[in-house]
DNA sequence: TTATGCGCTCTTGCATACCAGATAACATTT
DNA sequence: AAATGTTATCTGGTATGCAAGAGCGCATAA
């Protein structure tokens, strides 16, 4: 099969071109001043750069399968495809590879990875760690945890609405909530950062993985047993929890890929 | 103070240039085939490509205090100093921006952060999950850990007689060396690499406040503690050992920053 | 002298152009 | 026909060119 064929991102890349066309926020003038710069720079990056477009189109398009493992292509026909030239895309490109989702073989084109059961082995043996330390951060700290844990809960009856609905898609998307949510209040923005990306990998191997499996009913309980902990300032229980959860998680991740 | 002025690392970079017109390993037939390609690729990448020539020499410079906080400089005499362009400048930038060192302001250049004691305990809240999960790794495998454990002492051994030598610097690199190979040699590459950034950023650190506190004897100790646990295949001591190691650490260092 | 507004400059982000090197097809020779 | 040398082409890495916007200074007016 050659590579030469058209690709399947030309929607995705048509709606972020029309999202980056959004009115930005105009100072009238009765605004106070000394808004804070961070604030500033929130309002500013309303307007992603094209690199940035060119990072969550392909990102987005590999995570979700559009752009399955082994799909090769170069710069310039990518570059083409959503409507900019090759610099942002190499850009773009550049950081896809870090984060282990592409590699670029010189002469050969962009190619998508497959996801290896080895890989799989590390992504989780991180998330256990990440997720840990980020339950013990939640459970520490009370008043932090108070405005979080209502999300961790929506995000767990929304699992189990999925389920009861025989929907596995969006229990998958509720699952993931709930983990993002967990890291991201934990209050340790790298920690949060770094582990958006091990959760974006082990997502695009559900992705793939979910049809095979049988969805674990456990999986609400055990978002349950991890909240009443945070819940409980009980920070060795919160850390155990997560880690138990996602270590067993692991496990069956791990099993249906080797079954593929 | 202006910012107009000639930059520092000129140095750095020439040495860099010249390091580059080493001569490359040549096949003259006679050597025998099957490299490994680890090794291969090691030799490959001996001419590192200019956006990782840039990459190195900024860091390297930030993280020994060459380039300190606060200090600003634009993309152009970036590029001039390092005899290149300003793509590949702009590409390692970004590349630094992404793991905390440097932030790019629209229109007024690059700037070294400065080290906040909140960045500091977020990177030692990471350490200790980090390296806390290498060690039980490691320990879980004898086979890897056999080699590994001369690596460790041999830095550990390194560190006590630079203590006795009183030299800090030496004590601090091999201090560096000890939690390098620890996380290398865990088996796990996504968490060798994360953890690399990590330490990078307490580098920086420590470079800073390496003068004004006192040098821990205690950490020799503990690295003993951490290397026995892991002989014994003791997961659960050496997770324990490697996470007190960084907790304890940790105060020191945030104290120290707050002092500054 | 101070305040206000206009325009110049400076810098980044993106586009385009260029180059080196590797691959692959083709030709040539045996 | 197979093997080998040669050349054309293609691609990523790098350089350069261009445009847009923010800041700063200068001029002008009060």
């Amino acid at each position: 099969m050659k590579s030469s064929d058209k690709i399947g991102w030309a929607v995705t890349a048509e709606k972020l071109m029309v999202d980056k066309t959004l009115p930005l926020a105009v100072d009238d003038g009765s605004a106070r001043l000394r808004v804070y710069p961070h604030e500033m720079e929130r309002k500013i990056q309303k307007k992603d750069s094209l690199v940035e477009d060119a990072y969550k189109v392909l990102k987005a398009s590999i995570l979700d399968g559009t752009l399955p493992a082994g799909y090769q292509a170069v710069e310039h026909r990518i570059a083409d495809q959503l409507n900019m030239s090759r610099t942002p895309v190499h850009e773009a490109v550049i950081r896809l590879q870090h984060e282990g989702l592409v590699r670029v073989m010189p002469r050969r084109g962009v190619q998508v990875l497959p996801i290896l059961a080895s890989d799989m082995i590390e992504v989780y043996q991180l998330l256990v760690a990440m997720e840990g330390t980020a339950a013990m951060l939640l459970a520490k700290d009370p008043d932090r945890a108070q405005a979080s844990i209502q999300m961790l809960e929506d995000a767990t009856s929304q699992m189990e609405r999925a389920l009861d609905a025989d929907d596995l898609r969006g229990w998958a998307r509720a699952d993931d909530q709930f983990h993002r949510v967990l890291v991201n209040e934990s209050g340790n923005r790298r920690l949060a950062k770094m582990t958006a990306t091990l959760i974006d990998q082990a997502q695009r191997a559900r992705a793939v993985t979910l049809p095979f499996r049988s969805v674990p009913r456990m999986s609400v309980q055990e978002h349950r047993i991890i909240i009443s902990a945070i819940r409980a300032g009980d920070q060795i229980g919160a850390r155990a929890a997560a880690e138990g959860h996602r270590t067993r998680a692991s496990g069956e991740i791990i099993k249906a890929i080797g079954r593929l």
